[in-house]
DNA sequence: ACCTTTACGGAATAAATGTTCCAGAAAGGA
DNA sequence: TCCTTTCTGGAACATTTATTCCGTAAAGGT
């Protein structure tokens, strides 16, 4: 055997999550990463190959962490519109802190990249649908425990929650005032409830 | 008087519209940009300055073109639900069609800059709060004829459907299904028009 | 017709970008 | 302890990028 690497591969991919979440895939270069992830040129090279790789495999860590524990957080609800405002004020608490990227990764790159990389794209891809399919899996739970109005199939309403949440997250990415959050998720809930 | 221009600034301005709407700021190219607008480089950045301030320019240009647009539309409007659908459809189309730039420029501009380019972030900034403000007026008609809830006031639900524009311009960015925007659409309205 | 002003085309430049390469050092097994 | 493996730091590289410069040509007013 040989000598260990001085990193934790997934430590150093948390970190890349952040770097290009914050500044996008053409907004961070190959040096500010070699800096804000804390190892040497060829050691990021020889572990994750070029910058679009080290990029994928960011996305779909993203996707494992964060967009994983949304679903579960779904999957494990009991009280369902109570689910969704805790996951929309989570984003909103996001958008409002000093620091930490803003918005969402996935949003970001769909729209950065999606149009002329179907690699990306695919991850993206995938992300939305796990969510439609999570949304659509507790909506349903939650018109069977009498939680949310039947005047619209689940599908539908899990994709209206999703687009909602797109939205702010774009929203968020800018100067956002609470109040514009307060606003819609309101709405989304009564939206939800009514009937 | 000397040599006139080979060029209108207006027409080589929507160019560069559909080209950083396309590609994004950091996506396209110096190089990309003359080839595209048909100038030559010193005309370019004699004319417009340079990469950035073009951009810019650009964006202006979007907010009055696209966003003017729509908010006339919004004003003129006398059925205000259905104003509001058609900019809905119209976004639809424009998503599911093969050619032309997806989703919206501001919010790609947004997304893409507004962290750390207060000067994109002041445009964007105001192009959303002209928006916010026409469909707040546009919603204050409604429920005064009667056509919209006063379940929410104005504001609120003008920032909810913006969102909604909003997380439906980032869906178009990739891979779109028709289904997504008509659950959408049919959903947004019907919140505007129950009581 | 001339002269001033300004657009034009393209070469030229300096800086930044993504990537590779190499020599040395460190780690662990034999 | 030695040897093999492979990680590490940094120099080096080729390319791309954004921008400037300059000689030439064109337009319009006098």
């Amino acid at each position: 055997m040989a000598r260990t690497k001085e990193f934790q591969i997934d430590e150093v991919l948390d970190k890349a999550v952040n770097l290009f979440w914050s500044k996008g895939y053409n907004g961070i270069s190959a040096e500010e990463l070699v800096q804000g992830l804390g190892l040497s040129r060829s050691s990021l090279y020889d572990t994750f190959g070029d910058k679009h790789s080290l990029f994928k495999q960011a996305l779909k860590r993203y996707r494992e962490k964060i967009t994983g524990d949304v679903i579960a957080h779904l999957d494990h609800a009991e009280n369902i519109p109570e689910a969704i405002k805790e996951i929309f004020i989570w984003s909103q608490n996001s958008a409002l802190q000093a620091t930490g990227p803003k918005g969402c990764f996935m949003v970001n790159s769909r729209i950065e990249l999606a149009p002329h990389d179907s690699g990306i794209s695919d991850v993206v891809q995938e992300n939305w649908q796990a969510l439609e399919d999570a949304y659509q899996r507790a909506i349903k739970r939650g018109q069977e425990k009498g939680q949310i109005s039947k005047s619209h199939n689940p599908r539908a309403l899990a994709r209206f929650v999703l687009t909602n949440s797109w939205g702010l997250s774009a929203y968020g990415r800018g100067a956002a005032d609470k109040k514009v959050f307060d606003d819609i998720i309101k709405i989304l809930l009564s939206t939800l409830k009514s009937d």
